[in-house]
DNA sequence: TATTTATTTATATTTATTATAAATAAGATT
DNA sequence: AATCTTATTTATAATAAATATAAATAAATA
């Protein structure tokens, strides 16, 4: 379940953000989208409507939502690509190593982790990423390799 | 527990590939190290001993290493860095966002895990990352902020 | 020892991201 | 509404990690 666009918007004029145009898009988009784009998809897939679009406009409001807990920027996916995810709530990404596609699973079992890991570490923990590598049902059919 | 000076060596050996004193000289700090280090720190910690060093052979050794599945690259640490990891067993990684070290811990229950991921969506699992941030506990006491 | 091949080194290149500064847009003030 | 002030966007330049390339070196083989 992303943040939805409401939530991330509110976010950004909590933290007295103009709500831009610019701003608006890339929001909508990262609700909508359950691809986990990067910054470059982004940017791409909002020129057309935006054709004035700078990448720079889309690293800053990313920048901004990661730097409010809005969005997760991850770096770890398989591909040389940071994606970014706008459900920040504790779940496991799955990321296709042959299509790199990523999924979402829920996690309820992390609650529990996170007690014993910082029971047996003395960490106060603080957020987590649980990426998963796999094939996913489709490459598993296609793919000879 | 990390990997091994000799299972780095021999994976390398095995794959045909040279046993040079480079190479020799970064599974070491690998295998010793418990500071999941970078390209960077290897590169420097190595320099004294190897004058010549190139950072190239650095990040060669470390690619062949990788691909061999004999170390991790670990791209979410919290600093903007690339650490690996010799411990290539399914574990957790727990950094700290104030002093950015890395400690690992046993995570038996990931097995468990990965059953009931690979049930739920299908995928073929191959490999995981389990990173967790928070603060260690110097840095508990140390920090106001 | 000569020859072949792998490796290292030094250098150049690439590419994602960040920094900078001018242009633009929005909000506030009168 | 017009002006002033500040934030934002854009275009461009700069940075830095990683990769590619090619010459120099070292190792293995014959």
């Amino acid at each position: 379940m992303s943040s939805s666009y409401a939530s991330l918007t509110s976010a950004l004029k909590q933290a007295g953000l103009r709500l831009t145009p610019q701003r608006l898009a890339i929001c909508r988009f990262l609700a909508e989208s359950r691809e986990h784009p990067t910054a470059a998809m982004i940017y791409e897939h909002l020129r057309p409507e935006y054709p004035s679009l700078s990448a720079m406009t889309v690293y800053n409001t990313l920048k901004a939502l990661v730097e409010l807990g809005q969005v997760n920027a991850l770096g770890d996916c398989g591909d040389d690509n940071v994606h970014y995810d706008a459900d920040t709530s504790p779940h496991i990404n799955l990321a296709c190593i042959s299509c790199h596609r990523i999924m979402d699973l829920p996690a309820p079992q992390i609650e529990a982790l996170d007690g014993e890991i910082s029971r047996a570490s003395g960490y106060q923990l603080l957020g987590a990423r649980l990426m998963f590598y796999g094939l996913c049902p489709d490459c598993q059919k296609t793919r000879v390799l």
